[in-house]
DNA sequence: CAGAGTTACTGAGGTCGCCTCATCATGAGG
DNA sequence: CCTCATGATGAGGCGACCTCAGTAACTCTG
């Protein structure tokens, strides 16, 4: 079953050139902060979760909590983030967002946010809610 | 303690969050033939276009020339590709699928193919339809 | 038909983001 | 106390990618 392909683009196949369409668009809109995407992954987490320690910071990002030193170390050398010592516990350290920092990943959140808004606004409004519905449908 | 990312749902994050499913399922999938993501990247552009020299290779899979001579090393000495001299071009290497790696190819390609399909069968037909539909708008 | 320039591949060596394992300081419980 | 668990990090490795050089072979031009 050797099926040429081309025409009958299966809905995997639309949805990951979808997908490749968005992920490169918000990489180029990203540049001007010239974080790498762990990095600017990293940025978010801090955002969104507030000061965290850099093993809990490994958590949210699904990596081993050495890589989440080393990303922390990037962040710290480009002034986005400090360290400081965990007050409860003398062998932890605690990651927090500089005034930059904060700076930085609200830049990036919205950039992020206008690049997908620019790209599903070819969509009528209908469109954009029924895709809505049956993303949900699919992830539970 | 793991994690509860409820955030607000954006088009964009549930789109991300359906195409990290996919991602991880196919992955896990694909693990019973032991090739790495880009190495059944490379077998799928072998699969469809044929025989192939290296730089061709490298501008389907948009890698540099030298880094497809890596790719076609680890799949030669997974007995999956071989390389055979270009009768028309004696600088020249072409790489084939060996009957291995039609093998490998072929099944790389349905397991995947099963497995969207196993994801996208969660919605009505009518869903699907919808969905297909959106997507082509999107990538025009 | 002899260069001269171009092209195809690959060796050498580098970067990036991630990994595991070992180490060291600290914390918590018997 | 002493032992075991835990937090961060040094050391070193790996995969997939890169650039830069080098060699062989093709092509064009005078």
């Amino acid at each position: 079953m050797t099926e040429v392909d081309g025409d009958d683009e299966s809905l995997a196949e639309a949805f990951w050139k979808v997908a490749r369409l968005l992920r490169h668009r918000t990489r180029e809109a990203l540049a001007p902060w010239e974080v790498s995407p762990s990095q600017a992954r990293a940025l978010g987490v801090l955002a969104r979760h507030g000061v965290l320690r850099p093993g809990a910071l490994a958590e949210h990002l699904r990596i081993a909590a050495r890589s989440a030193t080393e990303v922390v170390d990037d962040l710290q050398r480009r002034g986005l983030v400090e360290r400081r010592p965990d007050p409860n516990d003398r062998r932890a350290t605690l990651v927090a967002l500089t005034p930059e920092g904060v700076r930085a990943s609200d830049g990036i959140r919205a950039t992020r946010q206008a690049e997908a808004d620019r790209l599903f606004a070819e969509l009528t409004p209908g469109d954009r809610e029924e895709l809505a519905r049956i993303l949900r449908t699919l992830h539970g």
